[in-house]
RNA sequence: GCACCAUUAGCUCAGUUGGAUAGAGCAACGGAUUUCUAAUCCGUAGGUCAGAGGUUCGAGCCCUCUAUGGUGUACCA
């Protein structure tokens, strides 16, 4: 889809060899209003090169392009050189690109030969997950899926937090006040409710705070009544979880909890101490990080045990080991910033260099909710929720009802991943009913839709396509913004690549769809002479892979019917 | 105290390496449908881009300061 782009730039270039350094694909930009042109190339930086005005520069390019079919204009408008394409070229270059699959193949080669880790969702045992563990589960996947689809091998690594004080306090108020037979019922969270009354009591008796590391250090020197309770927690709540990472289609290569690194945890121990970085403090053995402005490193905690660092270390040396990794990268809340880059200092101060290429991907909270205070919001019935408000919405659709159902279920959760992933990484949320339920606008419910359509309409015709159809016949103003809107689909995905931000393959998507739904109000495909017919079922063919593979990408369920 | 993040329409948010007249959705109001699925489309209205300086041909975007909100700040994860 560059092709055009591309072939500017070498003729500009053959002209004028002084803007080799300049002259690029990515100095294009849309114009703000499409009345200018297609593309635009600003010509204010190559001023200073070639020592001519703007609009001069821009005059003089204007002139390599006198006879170029592929342009049905070139204008100079105060400094900016304005491309109009030959809509007919345009529209066979963008959508044989995407039919005959080059663009996909294209892409797929950028990471091939590469390797990622990614270490995301990263649930705690015996919390069951609420909203604010979507984010990382979703932007985790969506990352992998983007990273998969420009061809890296990607390994996904479920980082449970099954270690720690808190299974000390898990442990001390299930032998206290734990019932087997409640247990049972629901495990997960039931022991979720024993977390929150351990939180309550411990208010009022400071003294369960230590009874509660005792049972820490318990676990952590093999004391079998520990193991055995840990092991039994850490089983009901990996089969309760997946329950819900199938539900909303998400998988991992590895679950392993903070305790799978719980030997080498004890290695990384013996080397810090050896270490000439590594010092006592306060009973505690830390990496001191003063000299970079952040508060030591604990690799062992005054009381022997060790500390999340500790395991964080530890695997990050284990994966480097394993995979060889190219990038790892961990999708985490924002707030855990501080902690990934004393953990990174520390592996570069022990002298592992390849940290150089792990990054932490943040995220914003979900603010109005807390595990402790018990307030929370589960996924599951978010979910359901958004579900029986779907089947209220389509009780009279003619439709089977188990298949319904599965539908139903389908939207609800895209209504709940895209309000999520639609947003900038970055940015806090504020829980919101209403929004997360509205289906309406801007929303997944909105996108499926609208693919359910472009679906339909494919199925519906009779249009035999043989070979390439009338291209001429796709010219008009709406077909022509649909069509440049398709051509976008490469440099989205690369800048979502770039800055790890899904949302920008939501904008895009949604824009996507908006174009789409123009064009559907305005343009019949079922029903119109031949040629037209085929040429506007060649075109939604091309855009029905395409939004096929942004719905993937976004882990929206896609569906062919609602 | 220090550090990081955020601040754009009534609400929720986009705004790509600095570039032309700052854009959507929701809510409000008006219009389109005997449908290739109206969960749609079209229109109206809504702005001191938190504030003040600075950098330059040009700043919502970069720099400095201030304000407000959020988060973190050694043995929780």
């Amino acid at each position: 889809m560059n092709s055009i782009k591309d072939s500017v730039i070498q003729k500009i270039i053959r002209s004028f060899p002084a803007l080799k350094e300049l002259a690029s694909v990515s100095a294009f930009e849309v114009p703000k209003n499409p009345e200018f042109g297609d593309t635009a190339l600003p010509c204010f930086r190559f001023s200073a090169v070639l020592k001519k005005p703007p609009v001069a520069v821009a005059e003089e390019l204007k002139k390599i392009f006198r006879d170029d079919t592929s342009f049905e204009s070139v204008e100079n408008t105060g400094g900016y050189l304005n491309f109009k394409y030959s809509r007919k070229a345009f529209a066979e270059s963008v959508l044989s690109d995407i039919n005959d699959g080059s663009v996909f193949e294209r892409l797929k080669e950028e990471g091939s030969g590469k390797t990622m880790v990614i270490d995301y969702s990263s649930l705690n045992i015996a919390k069951e997950p609420h909203i604010g563990h979507l984010r990382s589960t979703i932007i985790g996947n969506s990352i992998y899926r983007i990273y998969d689809f420009l061809g890296w091998k990607v390994i996904r690594i479920n980082h449970l937090g099954d270690w720690g004080t808190q299974f000390g306090k898990l442990i001390y108020a299930f032998i206290s006040w734990g019932d087997e037979k409640e247990l049972g019922k629901n495990p997960v969270r039931y022991l979720q409710d024993l977390y929150v009354r351990f939180h309550k009591e411990e208010e009022n008796d400071p003294s369960l705070s230590s009874a509660a590391r005792d049972w820490f250090v318990k676990l952590e020197n093999g004391d079998p009544e520990a193991r055995k309770l840990w092991q039994r927690f850490k089983d009901y709540t990996i089969e309760g979880i997946k329950k819900t990472y199938d539900r909303i289609d998400v998988s991992f290569d590895f679950y392993r909890g903070e305790g799978y690194y719980e030997s080498g945890a004890k290695d990384v121990i013996k080397m810090v101490e050896a270490s000439p970085v590594s010092k006592i403090s306060e009973g505690a053995l830390v990496i001191d990080l003063e000299e970079y402005g952040m508060p030591p490193c604990i690799v062992r905690k005054s009381d022997g045990a060790t500390i999340y660092s500790t395991r964080d270390l530890a695997a990050a040396i284990d994966r480097h080991n394993e995979f060889g990794f190219d990038k790892m990268i961990y999708v985490t809340e924002l707030k855990q910033q501080l902690h990934f880059s004393q953990v990174f200092k520390s592996l570069e101060l022990l002298g592992y260099d390849w940290i150089k290429k792990a990054e932490h991907i943040g995220f914003g909270s979900i603010l109005g909710i807390s595990t402790r205070k018990g307030n929370v919001i589960y996924l599951e019935d978010i979910f359901d929720e958004a579900k029986s408000r779907v089947l209220d919405i389509m009780k009279d659709r003619d439709i089977d009802e188990t298949q319904k159902d599965i539908i139903a279920d389908k939207i609800g959760i895209g209504a709940v991943i895209f309000q999520d992933l639609s947003r900038s990484r970055v940015k806090n949320i504020e829980f919101d009913w209403e929004r997360v339920l509205s289906f309406d606008g801007e929303t997944g419910p909105y996108l499926q839709y609208s693919y359910v359509r472009i679906v339909n309409i494919i199925q519906k015709s009779s249009a035999v396509i043989n070979g390439m159809p009338d291209f001429s016949l796709l010219t008009d103003d709406v077909t022509y913004e649909l069509i440049k809107t398709m051509s976008y689909f490469e440099s989205k995905i690369r800048s979502a690549y770039n800055e790890h931000e899904p949302s920008v393959m939501a904008s895009y998507l949604i824009n996507l769809a908006k174009e789409f739904n123009r064009f559907y109000r305005v343009n019949r495909i079922i029903g119109e002479e031949n040629d037209v017919s085929e040429s506007r079922i060649f075109l939604l063919i091309a855009l029905e892979s395409l939004y096929r593979r942004c719905l993937q990408i976004l882990n929206i369920p896609v569906i062919d019917k609602m």
